[in-house]
DNA sequence: CTAAATGTTAAGCC
DNA sequence: GGGCTTAACATTTA
């Protein structure tokens, strides 16, 4: 379920469900205190990049779902899976399998950057840049799947993202020319909606045109797989489409 | 059945 | 302290 565009649709469905709900009860196996959420009405539901906030008037509930993070709405669905985190309200109860949860204290926006997240309104293209030119030795692959300035961006979508900029994986930040460099910022933020799109279709999968793939799309010729840059994350690239500049 | 995968963090080692 | 590598976590699918 992981990358920001899942979380997206998350927040979509929870907002309408639980802002403005009292928590009537609160339980599971994450290793928070739990105390603090009961009888609390939720302020708002909001989401950075992979991370849900469940935003209460003191505290704000962070979870992250990892690689294999899950959730239910109404029922408890994943009887083997592990419970985190069950928040009850009269209305409905919403469960969160498998996930990383932390509390957060303070201000929400003191703690995080919404210009850096590629899904959300307050997106910069700018600041991308501007942190993309103190990394200049950082492989494109790597620069995708930082969550410090492309929060949301996850392995497919770096693969994708890759692919349609015709950009090869190892390609190195210093070497990307600037009209270049503004497409792999552009297409980070546009192909996230294309995958928010298609993830409420239940179309994403057919939508891939590199992940996974054995041949190129636009060249025909077999596709290069490969666990790339220090992140060593599965890539699927063309060497010949797939430019190192 | 085994391995690998949409991800991150903590621990261990120069 | 910093930077890098490895392990750990946990579930589903090929």
């Amino acid at each position: 379920m992981p990358e920001g565009p899942s979380l997206v649709i998350l927040k979509e469905l929870l907002d309408p469900l639980i802002t403005g709900k009292k928590i009537t009860g609160a339980s599971g196996n994450a290793k928070i205190d739990m105390s603090l959420f009961e009888g609390k009405k939720v302020t708002a539901v909001r989401s950075w990049g992979k991370h849900l906030l469940i935003i209460l008037p003191d505290c704000t509930i962070r979870i992250h779902f990892l690689l294999f993070g899950t959730y239910s709405i109404g029922e408890h669905i994943k009887r083997d899976a592990q419970l985190r985190l069950k928040l009850s309200f009269v209305s409905t109860t919403i469960y969160f399998y498998t996930c990383a949860i932390k509390v957060l204290e303070g201000d929400i926006d003191k703690i995080y950057d919404w210009e850096a997240d590629v899904l959300n309104t307050n997106w910069s293209a700018a600041k991308a840049r501007k942190k993309l030119k103190e990394m200049p030795g950082v492989m494109a692959c790597d620069a995708l799947l930082d969550q410090n300035i492309f929060a949301g961006v996850g392995n497919i979508i770096k693969n994708e993202v890759l692919f349609r900029i015709k950009l090869h994986p190892e390609a190195r930040v210093k070497n990307i020319g600037p009209r270049k460099l503004g497409a792999l910022i552009k297409e980070a933020r546009n192909y996230s909606f294309d995958f928010l799109r298609w993830k409420k279709e239940f179309t994403l999968k057919k939508h891939w045109l590199v992940h996974t793939k054995k041949t190129c799309t636009r060249c025909n010729i077999p596709l290069i797989k490969k666990y790339c840059g220090k992140t060593r994350r599965r890539t699927f690239f063309c060497n010949k489409c797939q430019l190192k500049s």
